[in-house]
DNA sequence: CCATGCAACATTTTT
DNA sequence: TGTTGCATGG
């Protein structure tokens, strides 16, 4: 297969209309036979493409059951958009296509019970989690200011990322942060276990656990999954390493596609050289290279590999492109963050004469940033999508409802029950009884919901008259609507888990609009192209963050980012920075990001302030010596600590 | 036992 | 800035 001739290719793109829109390096990607592959690819490449179009040549041409095809990606928006083309050129979906984490649940919940897991497992995410360390640290008799409870279970969520079981993690525990976090460690497990639960990273581990102590349950999958495909194989973490490596034996059709430079997710475990592994633990390993990128302008593309050129500890990947558009990348210095924002809106309305709003996005680093744009598109009239940020399904009266939910499903989930008592111990009580006096339970979801609701008298904690009430009994409402879509409670839960940050859907006007202008943080926006992006907040210590400053690795994720972001444009890319910024309610000067000073002069065009780039312009405007002290203070004393702690080690810590 | 108010506090990124 | 937790008072 592998050995066609450029002469065949050229027959078969005639032959099939499926492959017609390949170049020769994609479709021999597209073509490849049995046996391990790995597809090595920078942006815009076409990657996507070639996943997608060769699930959908397996099944129409290679006559494999759409059955036996296991089609993973890290987002559920991604997962979509690809069933999507899949059907749309084959009318076929794979058996599975969608994250990690709903593959685990799945096979969870039918199989999970052999390690002790109840098909009825409330899965708890980030806040669930938080409260039970709370609550075992109450119960340890630590305190939560010597013991910060974020940074215990960031302890404990990197040992699960090491698949370090708490008996492991005791053997490497030392000095006093460790050994808190380790005697928690310990207790979590085992309130996960009484509550009959499962966070995130269990999720992904305890499957991975089930396959090792079940070879009969692995077999039953690997049977199942003939062909195993993963996109963005760069973000991959242990666990998820083992479950492909694990699911593709022991035909090894495994086929993963990825770019170093695009690995975004090393803070939760992910970790880009699981891709160099492949190389060791498939000897046989087939790979492929995509080079044209389709996206970008030569303009955009020079930029983005002149910043991630800096990065040392990666493979990069090159590209050229036929788009050779001369336009310039714009750079705005902006007084403050309202000037950036009156700014890019400017410039959206300007666009908006030739192109659709759905063609132009925000790209921020931190989901606080979106606040100003929100206000002056507001103001504008400009319709816009806020993707991600306050996430509707972390609101209090939500999580409240679905705690009342979990309970009906599983009694034994702790952490449901306390935040209902917190409502009220005997608002709990009645509610109690009742889950326990009651026979019949109606049939639909959503009239169970009502159930719930009117048994737990909850709706009375609200006044409709007053304003932020409102809100909240409108949220209600809202999941409500979503809960009718759901045949019963458990997959309504699981969904609202495992589901990504979907934005409330608001009443505000601009939120129903289809035609909007996007919102998003550059994590989310990964995978996604536009047509003119605008790159906000190019700042020291917003992008790069702060918190990656100290360290090297770190900060070549931070470049990685970067990367990702200017890789997002196909043809008008903006970048802006700040000479001040609100920061938590106070003014702070701003210094430019150095990701500004990597990108080649003749590529850019300068607007707005007249000081020359890549200096400390602004910085000497109106700095709050307090506010600044307070917050480097903060970070010398943390970089301190983890040094200590041996999270950073010394040489890094050195060179910082 | 519960509601209310104020102060401290914290903030990256997300499955 | 928005939230969360704690102290106060009913
Ligand atoms: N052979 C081709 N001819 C024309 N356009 C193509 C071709 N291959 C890909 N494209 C287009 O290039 C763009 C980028 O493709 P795709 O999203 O698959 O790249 P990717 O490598 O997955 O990108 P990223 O790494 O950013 O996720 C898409 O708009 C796609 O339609």
């Amino acid at each position: 297969m592998k050995s066609d001739s450029a002469h065949s290719l050229q027959d078969l793109r005639e032959r099939s209309p499926l492959l017609k829109p390949l170049n020769d390096q994609q479709l021999s990607a597209v073509l490849h036979g049995d046996g391990p592959a790995m597809v090595l690819a920078g942006a815009g490449s076409g990657k996507t493409r070639v996943l997608t179009t060769r699930v959908a040549y397996l099944m129409t041409e290679k006559n494999v059951s759409p059955n036996s095809i296991l089609l993973v990606t890290f987002t559920n928006k991604a997962a979509a958009e690809m069933t999507n083309r899949v059907q749309q050129m084959t009318g076929k979906r794979p058996q599975f296509s969608g994250t990690f984490h709903r593959l685990c649940a799945r096979i969870l919940r039918q199989d999970g019970i052999l390690i002790g897991i109840p098909p009825t497992f409330s899965i708890y995410d980030d806040d669930d989690q938080l409260d039970l360390v709370k609550s075992i640290l109450k119960k340890l008799n630590l305190s939560v200011k010597e013991f910060n409870p974020r940074l215990m279970l960031s302890m404990i969520s990197n040992a699960k990322n090491e698949l370090l079981s708490p008996k492991d993690y005791q053997i490497f525990a030392k000095g006093k942060i460790q050994e808190a976090a380790n005697r928690v460690y310990q207790l979590y497990e085992k309130e996960l276990d009484k509550n009959g639960a499962v966070d995130f990273d269990n999720l992904l581990n305890k499957t991975v656990e089930l396959f090792r102590k079940h070879s009969n349950i692995l077999q039953k999958y690997q049977h199942m999954f003939e062909y195993v495909l993963v996109d963005e194989y760069q973000d991959v973490n242990k666990a998820q390493y083992l479950l492909t490596k694990m699911l593709a034996a022991p035909q090894n059709n495994l086929f993963a596609v990825g770019d170093f430079s695009q690995s975004i997710y090393a803070w939760r475990g992910a970790d880009y050289r699981n891709m160099l592994a492949l190389k060791t633990d498939f000897p046989g390993i087939q790979e492929y290279r995509l080079e044209q990128n389709y996206r970008s302008t030569q303009t955009i593309l020079n930029a983005a590999s002149a910043v991630i050129s800096h990065n040392t500890s990666h493979p990069i990947l090159e590209l050229w492109t036929e788009k050779t558009d001369k336009r310039r990348i714009t750079l705005y210095e902006a007084e403050t963050e309202k000037d950036e924002a009156e700014f890019v809106t400017h410039h959206i309305q300007q666009f908006k004469k030739t192109l659709p709003y759905s063609e132009m996005v925000v790209l921020y680093r931190t989901n606080a940033q979106s606040r100003v744009f929100e206000e002056l598109f507001l103001k504008y009239g400009v319709p816009y999508k806020l993707v991600g940020g306050v996430r509707f399904y972390a609101r209090k009266e939500v999580k409240d409802v679905l705690s009342l939910l979990r309970l009906f499903v599983n009694e034994h989930d702790s952490v449901a029950l306390s935040r209902i008592e917190k409502l009220g111990k005997k608002r709990l009580q009645v509610y109690l009884s009742w889950l326990a006096s009651t026979k019949k339970f109606p049939e639909k979801t959503l009239d169970i919901l009502d159930a719930v609701l009117e048994a737990s008298q909850y709706l009375t904690l609200y006044d409709e008259r007053l304003e932020e009430d409102a809100e909240r009994l409108e949220n209600i409402q809202e999941l409500r609507s979503v809960a009718s879509e759901f045949s019963d409670v458990p997959s309504l839960l699981e969904n609202v888990a495992l589901v990504e940050n979907n934005t409330l859907p608001d009443s505000s006007s601009s939120n129903q609009q289809q035609d909007a202008v996007s919102l998003m943080s550059i994590h989310a926006a990964k995978g996604l192209e536009f047509s003119a992006v605008f790159l906000v907040g190019m700042e020291e210590g917003l992008f790069p963050h702060s918190r990656s400053l100290m360290d090297k690795h770190q900060l070549e994720e931070e470049r990685r980012l970067c990367y990702v972001a200017i890789t997002r444009a196909k043809e008008h890319l903006y970048i802006s920075y700040t000479r001040r910024r609100l920061l938590y309610g106070a003014v702070t000067g701003s210094i430019v990001s150095r990701f500004i000073a990597e990108i080649p002069d003749h590529t850019l065009e300068r607007k707005g302030g007249e000081h020359p780039v890549g200096l400390l312009s602004g910085s000497q405007h109106l700095t709050h010596p307090q506010h600044i002290s307070r917050r480097f203070s903060q970070l010398s004393d943390e970089t301190l600590e983890r040094v200590l702690k041996g999270e950073i080690d010394v040489e890094s810590f050195l060179d910082m």
